[in-house]
DNA sequence: ATCATTATTGTAATGATTACAATATAGGTT
DNA sequence: AACCTATATTGTAATCATTACAATAATGAT
């Protein structure tokens, strides 16, 4: 999906120092893109990279999001959840398996009334409810 | 905005029973509906209520959250906020002052693809940015 | 090779939230 | 009105994600 020549090349592209773990987080989110907490990168790296530190992946995270080379997003409170995609998306969160999943939309139809002299910056939009899946077992089970 | 009696209907109708904290919480939101937390309530109401405990705001907000009395929303992957405007709005967060707007939209007339199958729940709308009154004073102090 | 800057690491602290057990209260029943 | 059971409240301790911070390591320029 994206190799560590790529990584490295998008890195200094957006003025970040590409080290080794800023590498590996890097190319972890772009094989990864179902929205890893720092957690879930943390653990997936740690096996390879023993010496690493949860305060790195906090860094490196925070770094990526302040030079937009990541989105992130709290859908649920808990834990903040990171995204390669930068185009314009949605998030549909299955509050039964917890899945998160991206639809298209076209953010910028959306009207509103009430924002005039507001300077948009982001457009979040989370729909959350049971994706196909559960909505298909609930209905197997007949529960 | 509301009083004891308000507060005790809605909470029966909704089959909630009315004890004394819940009815300031439920009074409290309604008096407060700019998206406050768990903390500024619990803070607000101990004024009042010195025995009241951090608990029982998180019990009771979980409870009006469950009987769909209020909803809750995380802006910023800090703190859950709770709003008793249940009407379908949108979301908007000064991220200089941290102030959260209530804007008007039509939640139903934005157009999907990808989410074929799914069942929608609940259309959660987010805008970030810089709020007018934040604008101003960042153009006045020519920063 | 040297030096200054920046990144990584590990540990300790913070802050929101939850778990849980003890006590108190509410509402229906005699 | 007293009684009893179910439910609510309280306080403390635990949890979990995240941050603060200081020491060490690595990077890039001179």
């Amino acid at each position: 999906m994206m190799n560590s020549d790529q990584a490295a090349t998008l890195l200094k592209q957006k003025g970040v120092r590409p080290s080794y773990q800023r590498l590996r987080v890097l190319q972890y989110l772009h094989e990864h893109i179902g929205h890893p907490t720092a957690e879930e990168i943390f653990t997936a790296l740690s096996v390879d990279i023993p010496t690493l530190s949860r305060t790195t992946i906090y860094n490196t995270l925070h770094t990526f999001v302040s030079y937009g080379l990541v989105n992130c997003l709290t859908l649920d409170g808990v834990e903040t959840r990171y995204d390669v995609v930068l185009q314009k998306h949605g998030h549909f969160k299955c509050h039964r398996c917890g899945t998160i999943f991206n639809f298209m939309m076209d953010v910028d139809r959306i009207e509103t009334s009430g924002l005039e002299g507001f300077v948009i910056e982001n457009k979040n939009i989370i729909f959350t409810g049971i994706c196909p899946d559960c909505s298909f077992k609930k209905t197997k089970k007949g529960e």
